[in-house]
RNA sequence: GGCUCUAUCGUCUAACGGUUAGGACGAGUGCUUUUCAAGCACUAAAUCCGGGUUCGAUUCCCGGUAGAGUCACCA
């Protein structure tokens, strides 16, 4: 079909953290050229000389690598050192007559009596979107829109479509907002001689009002760091991201970036917005934590324990209850793991079943400490202490009349794993003792 | 307001013009060897409205309505 290699590109703008909803709009376009063996350039729009910071490109650089949709970097190139090859485009649109510097009246403060517009031909331009078809527009109501401040100020459409050219983009995969753009872009185009490249318009991602997903309104929760720091895992973040306004026909849910990159399909992508959920993020992220191996696992968890809580019996039980890795900052705050490593204190009530009275708990208590003390210390798993407390406790009229106590006297607490596995994490010397205390 | 885009459960979405409109998240109920988590089963929940075209519209067309985007000497 097209023997011509695809060029797409991410032109992010430092003037703030990387925007979850930019990392989309990157994501589509990193699919859409690895499925095409194409390249991705990479442009700094950093034109603005007030609002942008290096902070925020490093910001936008570093969390692109985390999620590892990245560009050709070697292309990198920034807007702010390209004024002299913006001018050279200034200066023949001006000898040709396709602008003209204008001297402005009724000028407004902080605005200049004197700006380069665009001569507008005024005329209907029709472009084909990817997504939704052909798109038409009057240019008329644009007017001899300014496409610099000055010689040495090219404003962002100007940037946008020599930067394009030069940098050969032929497909401009970006976000809807940009459709009105398109037709000053367009003509832009046709009157330095540049191709038009093919473009498709992504639906945004919104939030539950349907607006745009904003900083202002959201805060941090915008910004691709704030999901690193809460400690989700990148391909879940990708995976999320790519099923919003995107589908691949199937019942599907959980992907990994190469599987994605196979069935992606532009053609169908949504064209409506899509709202931000996070509960199915989280979903999401703990299904690619079960998916986790072992060693990975271990690790990853490890990153949010202290140095003496790093016990790898209790991996499997954080995995267990939580949904991202921050989660365990507020398991510790809670103090929900410190029965492990401390025996807990507790209101002895706590230990009482209902209704059944203290001498029969304590009895029972009794006979359980005296079935775990028969099994060796090699054998003390949770199967073999399964086995002999159930082999009581069903005994019993209520099961709960041994299991509430014992897992009450391990940890202390209203709600906890069960007493097997903590006893085979405690050990058996410290499940006796504390069971012990119990009675 | 002009221009442009969009419209299926609360949310993400599926459905050659013919399906009991499917799946997932979330919610609810129950089961699973006390609780929590996990797991399992089940339940509730949608085609914006009105006209066409058609034997038959979620699907195609037109008109409403609603929402969004954009209208900078920001990007």
């Amino acid at each position: 079909m097209e023997n011509k290699k695809i060029v797409t590109r991410f032109p992010p703008s430092p003037t703030g953290l990387f925007h979850i909803g930019n990392a989309r709009t990157f994501l589509f376009n990193y699919l859409f050229t690895k499925q095409n063996n194409g390249q991705i350039v990479f442009r700094l729009e950093d034109t603005d000389k007030e609002r942008s910071k290096q902070e925020y490109a490093e910001d936008i650089i570093e969390n692109i690598k985390w999620l590892g949709i990245e560009p050709d970097f070697s292309t990198t190139v920034k807007q702010s050192e390209r004024t002299e090859v913006y001018k050279k485009y200034i200066l023949k649109l001006i000898s040709d007559d396709k602008a003209y510097v204008s001297k402005e009246k009724n000028i407004e403060v902080g605005k200049r009596d004197e700006v380069i517009r665009f001569r507008n031909p005024n005329k209907k331009i029709v472009f084909n979107d990817l997504i939704r078809g052909d798109i038409e527009f009057d240019t008329t109501e644009l007017n001899d829109f300014v496409i610099a401040k000055s010689l040495e100020e090219p404003i962002y459409h100007l940037a946008v479509v020599i930067d394009d050219f030069e940098m050969g983009v032929t497909h401009v995969l970006r976000g809807d907002d940009g459709i009105s753009n398109t037709p000053r872009q367009i003509l832009i185009q046709e009157a330095i001689g540049a191709p038009r490249p093919i473009y498709a318009h992504l639906p945004l991602m919104i939030d539950t009002d349907k607006a745009k997903l904003s900083k202002r309104k959201h805060g941090e929760k915008v910004s691709v760091s704030y999901y690193k720091n809460m400690g989700y895992l990148p391909e879940a973040v990708v995976n999320f991201l790519a099923l919003v306004g995107w589908n691949p026909g199937t019942d599907q849910e959980i992907w990994e970036m190469e599987e994605l990159i196979k069935v992606f399909d532009i053609k169908k992508v949504q064209k409506g917005g899509g709202v931000f959920n996070p509960e199915k993020l989280d979903w999401i992220n703990k299904e690619h934590i079960k998916r986790l191996s072992a060693e990975d696992l271990q690790n990853k968890i490890f990153e949010w324990l202290p140095k003496e809580m790093q016990n790898p019996k209790i991996v499997p039980i954080i995995a267990e209850r939580i949904s991202k890795f921050g989660d365990i900052k507020n398991m510790l705050s809670a103090g929900e793991l410190d029965f492990f490593f401390k025996a807990p204190e507790y209101n002895k009530e706590k230990l009482i079943y209902k209704t059944v009275p203290a001498e029969k708990i304590s009895e029972n208590i009794t006979s359980a400490v005296k079935a775990l003390s028969e099994i060796t210390e090699n054998d003390f798993t949770k199967e073999n202490i399964k086995e002999a407390l159930m082999k009581i406790a069903n005994n019993l009229e209520n099961r709960g009349e041994l299991l509430h106590p014992i897992r009450m006297a391990l940890s202390g607490l209203d709600k906890s794993p069960d007493p097997f596995i903590i006893g085979e994490i405690l050990g058996k010397n410290e499940t006796i003792s504390r069971l012990q205390k119990a009675i």
